[in-house]
DNA sequence: TAGTATATGAGAACGATTATCAGTTGCAAG
DNA sequence: CTTGCAACTGATAATCGTTCTCATATACTA
C-alpha cells in the first residue's frame, strides 16, 4: 500500500516505537483514534477510517482494535448497548459519566473517590486491581421547580 | 402440567400477586432463584432448574429472566465474561467486589461512597439514576511480606 | 530487489440472546 | 368439571457483535 505521511500520528509513533509493522491500515486507524477524544465504538471507527482509506475492511478494525488494547494504547470499555466502545490511554484513568437522554460519555476524576474505594477494598481484604464505575443520570434543571 | 406444591417459593408468591400466569416451570425457576443467594448466569439456573424439572428448556429460562427483570424481581449485572448473571432483588442496593483469581462476587455497601458519588453527578449537574461500581482485585496476603 | 514473517479481505464460524411458530397449558367463565 | 382462549413453551432459526480461516498481499530485513 502507499504511504502517504500527511496520515503520521502520534499513535503510529509509538507503533514504530514498538517494533510494530506500520502498515497502511494501522496508520489511518493510528490517525482516526489521534483525532478522536470521544469513545468510539468498532462500527464508527471502522466509518471514521473507511472515509479515509476505503480499503479497510471491519475485520481490520476489529484486529487493530484489539492489538493496540495488548499493547496498551486502548482501552475497552463497556457502557452498555453490546457493543464495545475504545479510548486512548493517554489520558490517564478515570471514571465516567453517561448522560442517559442523549448517550454521552463524559470522564471525570476524583481522588477522595480513589481513596474511598481503596479502602473499601482493602477492609474486605482485597488489593483492588481494577475498578469499573459509571454513573447514568440525567441533567438536572438549573433553577426553580 | 403438574402442580408441585414443593415448588412454592416466595419469588413465585411475587408472581400470584403481580398476577402472572404462574405455569409449572415458572415455578420451577421461581423457586431456584428464591433458593439461590449468588449471581447465576442464565446457563446455570437451566442447570438448576431442570435438576428439578428437566421439561424446562433454555429458551424459557432466557424468556423468565428477562420477564422477572421486567417485573423487578431480578436484577441484571454485567462482570464480563459475556454473559449475563442475575441477582434477585430482594437484599436492596449494593456494589460488587470481584476476587479475580477465583471469580467469585462479593457484595458491599457504603453511605460515604453513595454520598460522594451523588455528590460528584451533582456537581456535573446531574441527577444520578444508575450507578454501576465493581472492584476487581486479589486477596491480600494477611500479614508478612 | 528478493525473501519471509506478518497483515489483510472476504466470508464462515461462534456464542449469547431473541424471535418464530406450531402445539400446549393455566385459569376463568359457565 | 368441561370448555375456550390468551398466554406460554419447546425446538430451532435468526440476529448481532466479534473472532477465526485461509488464500493473497505487503512491510521490512538483508
Amino acid at each position: 500500500m502507499k504511504t502517504d505521511d500527511s496520515l503520521d500520528s502520534p499513535i503510529a509513533a509509538i507503533c514504530r516505537e514498538k517494533g510494530m509493522k506500520l502498515t497502511g491500515q494501522r496508520r489511518t486507524i493510528a490517525h482516526v483514534l489521534s483525532e478522536s477524544d470521544d469513545h468510539p465504538d468498532v462500527e464508527e471507527l471502522y466509518r471514521r477510517a473507511t472515509a479515509v482509506d476505503p480499503r479497510i475492511s471491519i475485520a481490520t478494525v476489529y484486529r487493530t482494535v484489539r492489538l493496540f488494547e495488548e499493547q496498551g494504547i486502548l482501552r475497552r470499555r463497556d457502557f452498555g448497548g453490546g457493543r464495545a466502545r475504545y479510548e486512548t490511554t493517554d489520558h490517564g484513568d478515570h471514571f465516567h459519566l453517561i448522560d442517559v437522554d442523549s448517550g454521552t460519555v463524559m470522564e471525570f476524576d476524583d481522588e477522595e473517590l480513589k481513596a474511598l474505594l481503596a479502602g473499601i477494598g482493602a477492609r474486605m481484604g482485597y488489593e483492588v486491581a481494577t475498578t469499573r464505575l459509571e454513573l447514568y443520570g440525567r441533567r438536572k434543571k438549573k433553577k426553580g421547580r
